[in-house]
Parts: C-alpha cells; structure tokens; sequence
DNA sequence: CGGCATCCATTTTGATACTG
DNA sequence: CAGTATCAAAATGGATGCCG
C-alpha cells in the first residue's frame, strides 16, 4: 500500500493523488448510478480483480469519498455510497466524461467492450437543471445494446434505479449505442434523433412529452 | 507502451484510456501555463524520469491531445502545446482540480512538498469569465512560496507568461502556500485575504483595483 | 539541450485460489 | 456474498549512456 504522491501543492495532484489510480474514478462513476455492493461493483468492472477492488475501496472509504451502508434485516447486505464529498468529485467528473464523449470514445463499440445502458445516462442524472426538470414524475425504461436501465425523475431530480425499484415503467427509450455516442458527443440532437427514430419512444405520451422537453432544453444548454 | 484498455463504452473510460495513466493529466496541467520545452517538463514534474515522459508526450501527441511546435531560429527549439482538443481537456478538469482544492489538498505544503506559483493561477486563467476580465490590460507577478508566476490580462483573456515574455508588472501580488489553499478551496474570500493582509498588493493603483474586481466577481461566481 | 534506448530494483496490477 | 492470500506479469523510477 506504500502511497506514492506527486508530492506537489496543487488541486489537480492532489486529486489524483486520492483518486487517480487505475480504476479508482470509475469505481466512482459506479456508485453514481446508485449504491452497489461489492459484487456488483466487480461485475460491472471487467478486470478489476477482487483483490485491487478491495483496496481501492479501503483507501476511498478511508478518505470519506465513499461510504458503508449496512442494508434492512430482509436483505442483510452492506452497499458501498457516495458521501458528499464523493457527490461532489462525481460532479467534477462530468466535463471529462463530456470530453471523453467527443475525443475519445469510438463511435460503435467493439465486440470486446462491454456497454451498460447506466454509463449513458450520467449525463441526464447529473448535468441536467432542476429547473428542467420540474414538474416531471416519471419512470423510464432505456434500452441500448440489448440491456435496460431505469431513470427515474421526481421532485426535480434524475436517478438510476434498479429494476427493482423501478416498478411500473411510463415510457420505454430504444437506441443503439452508436446513437448514445452521437448524442452524447453532441454530433447529433436528441431531438433530431427522435426525429429521424434512431431514438424511439414508446409509452405514455405525457412522460413522453416530458422527455423531449428534457432533450430540447439540454441542447439548448450545451 | 501502456496498451491496457478499460474497454468500456463510457465517456470517462475512453477519457481514462487515453489520459488517465500516471502524469499524464499532471502534464496536461502543466500545458496550461504555457507551451514548455522537453526539459521545463521535467523540471517541474520532479520523479517522472525521462523515458516515461517521452512516451506520455508520444502518446498525447498520436492522439492530437499536444503539438510539438518548432521555435524561431534564435531559439532554435521545440516547444509542446495544447491542440484544441487538449485545451478543451484543459476546461474539463478545472472542477476536478477546485474539488481536489477543496477536499485532497493539505492546508500547508509538507517540506517535500514542490509548490510553483502557476499551479495557484489555473482558477484564474481557466475559469474567469471574459466579461470579468473585459478592459483589463494589466500583468501581474504573483509570489507564492519564495517563487514568482506572472500573469497577463489583455483582450478579455488571462494568462500565464514567462519572466520574459511579462516585461513590466503593474502590480505585485504576495501571498503564502496556505492562503492560496484557503481562497482556492472557497473556505477563505480573496475580498477578505487582502482585507486581513494575508494578500499583500503593491504597485499600481488601477492594476490592484481591477485585481480585487476579479476577486470579487469571482467569489460571486462560487 | 532534446530525445530517446537500456538495465534493474521496486510497485502495481491481474488472475486465481481460498475462507468465514 | 464479501472479501484475503498468493504469485506472475506489467508498469514505474532512477541511473546511465548515446546521438544529433
């Protein structure tokens, strides 16, 4: 465990020097789409080894980023949190998930990646104005690359949740990853690709409705 | 020859892929205060040894992250600098470089500890907003930890020069490594720094008011 | 000075086996 | 499920040495 810091007197060093190894930020990005536990965490991290895992979540919890939290009696489990501070560094991630969006990511994944529906909404849950979103109750089902994940939006806040929490869905997303690429980057307009069905909507037309305001104000934004 | 993808399809993966390894977001950082020879990187990146640097600057340079950019001749050198695309990563790790001010940085720097004014300027040229800085034409030396870093307002822009390149200063502006930590983490305003004297300004009237305007605009920015 | 290649000690990682 | 323990492979750091 011997640390190794930059050793130098800046906000970026020492950042990374909490957050910077292998990993580590995007152990993070995983608990921005809600708390997980350790396995989880390992099935949605490809290669990470358990044993990497484990103290990379020790050195985090260690630094108050992330949190234990032991679950009800029903499901006797422990699940890993983001803390303020760690909510606040999620925050900071989102311009460079933004900058890897349009520079680095290819624009259809290759066979070898693996492509979770969760990853493509960060930029809903986490960079879109509660001014956006107020008024709007509603859960949706997103679709891409054959898996699911569920947004939920209530009380002016956006979230992932579970397919357990999700419960009755209002409206189902549909589109591909290369769509989420596009989008993402900001080549192409949500709206545009409503427009031209590479993003197809399928439910109650009011969370419909709701969803395509969401998109028009957050091309407006960026 | 770091060769070892997260192969996720995900904005922070793809940025991590290509610039989450070991200095390689400490040289970005370092671009951002001006265009540097191979050997200006290697001073003030104490521990990177030689051959890493090479490859890193190899790596960024593929991937039009930097450019190398030969000098005149009477200078008849090579400079690297950011490409768009690299000043566009520059813009996105600001959050992450005030979230590490405010949560991973010491208070004080540890006598191992390197500290170079410049790091202390990067909230200042990369995230102060034209309008703040519009009809300011005025440079500045900054003395921080027995170091001098000198910045040039003009044409609505902030940034770093070179002894050289400053020429004459309107207005010196001193203050200690602990202070620069307290305003940059938000927990102290520049406003009241220069109130209780723990920043100290000297030199031209106009030069030292526009200073404290940026101050103050800056803190209600925040 | 700029820019590598090389050799070697130390760390970090990746993969797998193993345990309460 | 939630980790520890272990070991091989890779990355890093430092010191040189070389060449234009």
């Amino acid at each position: 465990m011997a640390d190794r810091s930059y050793e130098q007197f800046c906000g970026l060093a020492a950042a990374l020097d909490l957050a910077g190894e292998r990993w580590t930020l995007l152990l993070v990005r995983e608990l921005m789409t809600g708390s997980k536990r350790y396995t989880d965490l390992q099935d949605n991290l490809p290669g990470i080894g358990t044993s990497l895992l484990s103290s990379r979540l020790k050195r985090l919890e260690q630094h108050g980023i992330i949190a234990k939290q032991k679950l009800q009696p029903p499901a006797a489990s422990v699940v890993y949190r983001l803390t303020d501070a760690g909510e606040e560094l999620a925050r900071a991630l989102v311009p460079l998930i933004r900058w890897g969006l349009r520079h680095a990511l290819v624009e259809e994944p290759t066979p070898a990646m693996s492509v979770r529906p969760e990853w493509s909404l960060l930029g809903i849950t986490y960079d879109t104005s509660a001014n956006t979103l107020a008024g709007i109750e509603a859960t949706y089902e997103f679709r891409i690359g054959g898996a699911s994940a569920y947004l939920r939006i209530r009380d002016g806040v956006a979230r992932t949740v579970s397919i357990d929490e999700a419960g009755s869905v209002d409206a189902v997303v549909t589109l591909d990853p290369s769509t989420v690429a596009a989008v993402g980057a900001g080549r192409l307009s949500a709206v545009d690709a409503v427009a031209n069905g590479r993003i197809q909507l399928e439910g109650s037309d009011a969370a419909i409705a709701s969803l395509v305001g969401i998109f028009a104000d957050d091309s407006a934004a960026s």
